[in-house]
DNA sequence: TACTCGTGGTG
DNA sequence: TCACCAAGAGT
């Protein structure tokens, strides 16, 4: 049980100086601008996970190619794969296309308003669910992301870091400093998510540049260590490695994958259209039960699909 | 609950 | 350099 230090601040002064540093330091995304709800989600999908450098261009593509749920439902699978390029966790993209398809046939074609619908949406858990409901349609809800929760421990916990799993705790805290006015909580959830992604961060925090340093329970404490070591993210040699890399292959071929040129170097250079992903594959040494581990749970996750002629991206 | 699932920038 | 980390969700 972690001891939970009292802020000792007034919630209200909290929202009225983080509220007023975002009004002024806001970065410019471009779906803070004007934008549909559909962007909103779109957004929220690809940002689970990835920078927001590696989505914005990736995001204009889609906002242009796709501007309605409905354009990008009738979009092939493959099409789709190829558009997220390489955002990673490419599920994301087949969950986003079939939450498209569900807002087509079970809404009228129009992202739904509200936390419980969205929530029921694929791919939309609950912080994707809480965050469109707050940025896209103005409602006051409990926006929890690595941001705010990190925000949370320091500012208010005093801890370095939050736990290594969302508690329900930490919901509860959330709720608790959300501002009771619709429009001040939406700029709160935006603006301590900011706050965490731009001064706040994980590693080195600019705390020299934070408004809320003097009410910073962590600060206050003395910065003190955190009190477990952050679980590492294997990936050299793992089979999510080959996954991307396989993924990568189909992406750029415009035809079927025959298996024997997974594993063939020299017939592999014949197709210059894939052979620089293919040398990439290659040069992993994968072994055999590897590979076929991470092709079958591709198939497995309609990632990929089976042919006589060879694998390539689903329909 | 703990594990899986991509990718690339960076301190 | 290399381990860490990023607007999580599903099982």
């Amino acid at each position: 049980m972690p001891v939970t230090a009292s802020p000792n601040v007034p919630p209200a002064e909290l929202h009225k100086v983080i509220n007023s540093w975002f009004q002024e330091n806001a970065r410019d995304l471009p779906w803070r601008r004007s934008c549909s709800a559909w962007g909103i989600l779109v957004s929220e999908i690809m940002l689970q996970q990835t920078p927001v450098v590696r989505v914005q261009p990736v995001w204009e593509q889609w906002l242009a190619r796709w501007p309605a749920p409905a354009d990008f439902a009738a979009a092939p699978a493959a099409e789709v794969l190829r558009a997220w390029g390489k955002l990673g966790y490419p599920r994301r993209a087949l969950r986003l296309h079939a939450a498209a398809a569900e807002i087509v046939e079970k809404h009228r074609g129009t992202v739904p308003d509200n936390y419980p619908e969205l929530l029921a949406l694929p791919g939309v858990g609950t912080y994707t669910a809480a965050a469109v409901a707050a940025f896209a349609f103005g409602r006051r809800t409990t926006v929890v992301d690595t941001n705010i929760r990190r925000v949370h421990a320091r500012l208010v916990i005093g801890q370095a870091l939050p736990a290594p799993a969302l508690t329900a705790a930490e919901t509860t805290l959330a709720t608790d400093l959300l501002p009771e006015d619709d429009a001040e909580s939406v700029l709160w959830n935006a603006a301590v998510m900011e706050l965490g992604a731009v001064i706040c961060t994980a590693r080195s925090p600019k705390c020299g540049q934070c408004p809320v340093l003097e009410q910073c329970a962590w600060i206050a404490a003395g910065q003190p260590e955190p009190t477990y070591i952050p679980k590492g993210q294997p990936w050299a040699g793992t089979d999510r490695q080959v996954r991307g890399a396989v993924m990568a292959v189909l992406r750029a071929a415009s035809s079927p994958i025959h298996a024997d040129l997974l594993w063939d170097a020299e017939a592999a250079k014949r197709h210059a259209e894939v052979a620089p992903e293919l040398g990439k594959l290659h040069k992993l040494n994968t072994h055999a039960p590897q590979l076929e581990r991470a092709l079958a749970g591709l198939v497995v996750d309609g990632l990929a699909q089976l042919t006589d002629a060879g694998y390539h991206l689903p329909n």
